[in-house]
DNA sequence: TCTTTTTATGTAGTTGACTACGCAAATATA
DNA sequence: TATATTTGCGTAGTCAACTACATAAAAAGA
């Protein structure tokens, strides 16, 4: 960080962007990260490759709630992940507006590569945050600002301006 | 939080999506924070009223790097501004490549009113954060994660495969 | 059984970052 | 002074997330 940084400045009032800047950050890094290392995946993928690994076949919207994003998006992620192999997709034949998905042949060849990467990313992070408590801190504002929290919180604020 | 979130177990290799979970929620709160006061601005225009207001006329790539911002970014949030009337664009008349950006008479008008939003966001921020040491844990995560840090502290993982 | 509601997926459109590249003006250098 | 380099701004293209809406199948209810 340069000296010179106004969102700094600004105190709790830059909270958010501070929050934005660094989690953009940190995934331009995992892009580079990867095209270093001619590795021809994307950040945030490696949670879709961990969660079907470890769950085995999904459909798109259990996949959307087991890692709390909008189903929209996991589509966008998985047929990426798809158009280049990684994935497999099938219709559910008990139900046919599902789409199930799950690790292809491609994947689990691979998976072992890209896990020691992760491991390292892991690794790095880990030593970085272990003396800071930060997952605690990450649940907590989980637990605060998820959802209606962080809008419901300032309009309340709003209301008792005695505080 | 839901109890069955896939990132949380993830440990510190789910931080990274948790950080823009969040930072991302928290955006799109306050889009719809907004909206429902019927003001028409949007998240991070704060950063450049704050700024301006605190610092007079600025370039571009002046205030891109007081907010450590690509000068891209910059000249998108701040076109959408001068199109809203909040901003004046003007050559600099001794260096004809800059451009020169102040508050418009409407921000001036304006600005007392959404003050009082900012503040009460911040207010709630703070009453959340204030016993979590969070602004030094950014601090933190800024000093080692921004720029190259992220990408390289996993190479040297991978490298150093003992620690 | 026929109709209504809910669920699962997909598409379109918005926003906000970024990098890479191009151009023109200012500055430095030969 | 002529050329080369740096600086400032702008555009184009990429990617990730969201909401809102559409469609079709399954489930629930009359």
């Amino acid at each position: 960080m340069e000296n010179n940084d106004f969102v700094k400045e600004l105190g709790y009032l830059g909270f958010t962007m501070r929050l934005k800047r660094i989690s953009d950050a940190m995934m331009h890094e995992g892009r580079r990260l990867y095209s270093e290392l001619d590795v021809d995946i994307e950040p945030n993928w490696y949670v879709i490759f961990k969660l079907l690994k470890s769950r085995g076949a999904m459909s798109v919207t259990e996949i959307a709630e087991s890692i709390r994003m909008a189903h929209p998006s996991v589509i966008h992620i998985t047929n990426k992940m798809t158009d280049a192999g990684y994935l497999i997709s099938e219709k559910d034949p008990t139900d046919s507006r599902k789409r199930v998905l799950d690790l292809s042949a491609r994947s689990v060849k691979m998976l072992p590569e890209y896990e020691k990467i992760w491991q390292a990313g892991e690794k790095g992070v880990e030593k970085v945050l272990k003396e800071h408590n930060a997952l605690e801190l990450i649940s907590i504002l989980e637990d605060k600002f998820f959802d209606k929290g962080f809008k419901e919180r300032t309009l309340e604020q709003l209301k008792n301006k005695k505080s």
